[in-house]
RNA sequence: GGCGUUGUGGCCGAGUGGCUAGGCAGCGGUCUGCAAAACCGUGUACAGCGGUUCGAAUCCGCUCGACGCCUCCA
């Protein structure tokens, strides 16, 4: 029997603002799709923390033993920079910056942004699809919406009629806005516009001479509007009403609203079951964004190089570190709290290798099932990986009990402490147990060799001789751990 | 201005109408030549003011603060 037939998950609907039991549309399998990066620079944290909050979904729906077919786009086509622009998009901007092909920026990005997820643990999704790879999907849906009276075409561009979408369905389901508020609101920005009412949104833009990125259309040349190509790719891949749609907080409004528009204009259903927002990332209390600077990489965190930092992380602390807290909760970056993580995330590492060597006794004088019950808990709880992890301490320290021999384990409940217990560091959370020790056979040999000087001058008493080794070690980042079986080191 | 989120002990960060979240730091202890590391033990905090309740940090109202969206943004 599957795992998830006796696991109820819960997870928080967007849309309906609740915890609802999951339910996937197809018993067994689950099509997920998450909105992707737009390829125009580098990835920065706050991104990554949305990518990486869905990885850790799929790879729960995963470990449930669901068929998941997860899909996350790659925007290479751009989004409009300015609505009142003259339809210059960024990719194309970008491009005419650094005079290279739109296309260059797009490969260099997504090179970057794979690269950053891979090191990070991240698991690729089941299908990547481009936005300038379904631009005749976006045509179709168009012509549709058009053909169905919801969309009108002016001087080349076709624009979404809210208006008139608004008489029988309801546009702002997911935001809880109100149109007439909107329409108020916007009022006066709006002058020169071409469009019939100021919230009505681009589903084809014509392209102005030095647009690069142009396609042709049944309405001239141009390009496609930005919320049509999510529509487009996950209806061809997940089908008009699929599972669970995901993204960050800052999507809701208006992306996420325009693609139930456009699906419920031409399909005549809202496309998902279950919205999922995850939380901004915050940098000195202020959301991450390129365009405030407010900002950090994540090959800065790995190599120290910023000056918020104190010094370099390794991908699986700032995933731990992101673990910690809840999706849905806005969390703050800061040096200190990497800090507290490194310091966490390593105990836990300790306790697993500690595990290995475990003594089996004829008894166990703790409840595993009970444990393991906790943590399949707080993940059917959307998805409540902090409280996982409290749980994962509390396994630590049953660890070090057995290890005292305080605490006994008979060999069946310690294959199924073990088994559990990895099932969840290394498949759900994702984490990786990299010997973060990157010394070398020679520098291993000489400290080894230092150890033993060191050992030979505390037989003689010369406490001179011994601390000098171990300070001037200490100095160059390498620290001496005496315990009862010798001494070992580790690289800082 | 509109929509929405949020305010937890030194720090990070869960959660809940009555029962110890957890991590880091601190403190005490074990260990050690001394340390460090490791391990064990240890914290009654929930912005303010009212209200509901036998009982609220948890529900309601107000005040103050923070944040997000309303323009591309994970």
């Amino acid at each position: 029997m599957s795992l998830f037939k006796n696991q109820p998950l819960k997870i928080y609907n967007s849309i309906t603002k609740t915890k609802e039991l999951f339910v996937p549309v197809t018993e067994g399998s689950v099509g997920m799709y998450v909105c992707g990066p737009t390829v125009y620079s580098n990835v920065h944290l706050g991104n990554v923390r949305t990518f990486m909050s869905f990885d850790m979904v799929f790879r729960y729906l995963n470990h449930l033993e669901y068929k998941v077919r997860y899909v996350r786009n790659i925007t290479d086509a751009g989004h409009m920079e300015d609505d009142a622009d003259e339809g210059e998009d960024k990719i194309a901007k970008k491009a005419r910056i650094e005079k290279i092909e739109p296309m260059e920026v797009v490969q260099r990005y997504t090179l970057d942004f794979h690269g950053i997820l891979e090191k990070l643990n991240n698991l690729p999704p089941s299908i990547e699809p481009t936005a300038t790879g379904h631009i005749i999907e976006q045509i179709e849906i168009i012509k549709d919406i058009v053909a169905k009276g919801l969309a009108y075409e002016i001087n080349g561009s076709v624009y979404f009629d809210v208006l008139k979408y608004n008489e029988t369905k309801e546009y702002g389901v997911l935001s809880g806005r109100k149109i007439e508020d909107a329409v108020h609101n916007t009022r006066l920005l709006d002058g020169q516009s071409e469009k019939k009412n100021p919230q009505d949104f681009a589903l084809w833009k014509k392209a102005s001479p030095q647009h690069i990125m142009r396609w042709s259309s049944p309405w001239g040349v141009g390009f496609p509007g930005w919320h049509l190509e999510c529509t487009a790719m996950s209806t061809k891949y997940l089908g008009e009403k699929f599972d669970i749609h995901g993204g960050g907080m800052d999507l809701k409004f208006p992306h996420h609203e325009c693609e139930i528009a456009q699906a419920e204009a031409c399909n005549g259903q809202s496309p998902v079951n279950f919205w999922m927002h995850a939380n901004m990332l915050t940098l000195n209390g202020q959301k991450m964004s390129k365009s405030t600077r407010n900002n950090i990489l994540p090959g800065e965190i790995f190599s120290g190089e910023n000056k918020v930092l104190s010094k370099p992380f390794s991908p699986s602390v700032v995933r731990f570190f992101m673990m910690q807290a809840h999706y849905r909760s806005i969390l703050d970056f800061s040096s200190e709290a990497l800090e507290a993580s490194e310091k966490g995330y390593n105990k836990l590492v300790e306790a697993l290798k500690t595990l290995e060597s475990v003594q089996v006794s004829q008894t166990s004088s703790f409840v595993v099932q009970d444990w393991e019950n906790d943590c399949y808990s707080a993940m059917n709880d959307d998805f409540n990986t902090p409280i996982l992890i409290a749980n994962l301490f509390e396994a630590v320290k049953h660890i070090n009990l057995l290890k005292d021999g305080k605490a006994t384990l008979t060999q069946i409940d310690l294959d199924l402490f073990t088994k559990t217990l990895h099932a969840f560091v290394y498949d759900v959370l994702g984490l990786v147990t990299e010997t973060t020790e990157q010394s070398s056979d020679k520098l291993e040999g000489v400290v080894n060799m230092l150890i033993n000087m060191r050992k030979q001058a505390r037989d003689n008493k010369d406490w001179a001789m011994s601390d000098h080794i171990r300070d001037e070690l200490k100095a160059l980042g390498i620290q001496l751990k005496d315990n009862k079986e010798g001494t070992t080191f580790i690289v800082e």
